[in-house]
DNA sequence: GATGAAAGGGAAAAGAG
DNA sequence: CTCTTTTCCCTTTCATC
C-alpha cells in the first residue's frame, strides 16, 4: 500500500503536519495543547519529521506584488532533442535562471513546466528572449499570464 | 517605478526577506549577526514585514511523496462559458476540492491552470471523473505529470 | 509510549543615548 | 539605530513511570 519512500506517519503526526503547514512558528506547547498531549511527545514527533525529512523546511512565504514581481507567468515548453545530454543540459540552463520559481520535466503534450516570477511584461519579455531562449535546443514555448489566484497553498493535502 | 501595493523596502529588509525565505525559525540573533545589526532593529524590522504582510505566512513544507501523495498532476482547462457568473461558480467549485494546490486565472490559451496533489494516477482519474468534471461548464482539460522536479522553490526573487 | 521538572536561551517591550 | 534591562515563555534535556 505504501511504497519505501513513505514513512508511517499515524493519526497525531499527520495532525501535527497539519498545524505546521499552516503556521511553522506555532510553538510545541500549543501544538501540545490542540493535540491534547503534554510537550514532550510532541517534541519528540516533530524532531523525527525532521530527521526523516517528512518536514523539508520552514520557509517565510513572502508576497510577490508586494517585492515588485507583479506578474506569475507559466510557461509550457517543448524541446527540439530528447537526448539524455540534451536535457540534463537545458535543465542545467533553466536552474541558473532566478526568475525561475519552478521546472518540473513531465509526462505529456509539453516537455517542460515553468513558473517565473517577474517585474512586468517587459521583464518578461527580457526574460524569454534574453535568459530562456539563448538555450539553442528550445523548440518552442507557451506562455500564459496568471491574472488571479483562486488557490494558492503549499499545504499537502491530507486526509 | 512601483505600484501602490509595493512598499519600501531597503537593502536589509530584502536581506531578511531572504533569509526568512531559506528558514523560517533562524532567530532574531542570528538574523542580526549576519546583517552586522542588534537585535532589537532586526526585531522590529520583522514585525514590519509581518504587519505590513510583506511576510505572508511561517509554513512548513512537507515531502508529498513521504505522506503518500507521490503523483503531481498539472491540468490546464477551458471553460464553455466565461460569463461572470460561470466563471464565479467554477471558482467556487474548484476552491474546495482538497487535491487542487493551486488554481490560477490566466490569461493566454487556456482559462486555468490546477496543480493536483494526489496518491497516484487511480486517485487522478477518481479526482477528474468525481471531483473537477462535475462542474458542467467545463469544456476540456489538458494535463501533464511531474516527472522530476528541476526548480522548486517558494522564495519570489529578490535581486 | 507518556509525564513533569530544571537549565538555558530567545522573544518581547520599554527606557536611554 | 544601538544598547541594556526585565519579564516571560519556550526549547531542550533528563529522570521517571
Amino acid at each position: 500500500m505504501e511504497n519505501n519512500s513513505t514513512i508511517r506517519l499515524d493519526a497525531i503526526d499527520l495532525q501535527i503536519i497539519k498545524l505546521l503547514q499552516k503556521n511553522a512558528r506555532i510553538t510545541n506547547k500549543e501544538l501540545a495543547a490542540q493535540l491534547d498531549l503534554t510537550i514532550t511527545p510532541v517534541y519528540e514527533r516533530v524532531k523525527r519529521l525532521e530527521k526523516t525529512a517528512v518536514i523539508g523546511q520552514y520557509v517565510a512565504l513572502i508576497d510577490a506584488d508586494k517585492t515588485g514581481k507583479g506578474l506569475m507567468a507559466l510557461c509550457m515548453l517543448r524541446l527540439e532533442k530528447h537526448t539524455k545530454d540534451k536535457l540534463a543540459q537545458f535543465e542545467a540552463h533553466v536552474a541558473k535562471i532566478p526568475e525561475v520559481t519552478e521546472c518540473y520535466h513531465l509526462a505529456g503534450q509539453y516537455d517542460y513546466h515553468l513558473k517565473i516570477l517577474v517585474k512586468d511584461m517587459n521583464a518578461f519579455q527580457d526574460f524569454i528572449v534574453n535568459k530562456l531562449s539563448t538555450n539553442e535546443n528550445l523548440a518552442n514555448i507557451q506562455s500564459s499570464f496568471v491574472m488571479k489566484k483562486i488557490t494558492d497553498t503549499t499545504a499537502v493535502p491530507l486526509e
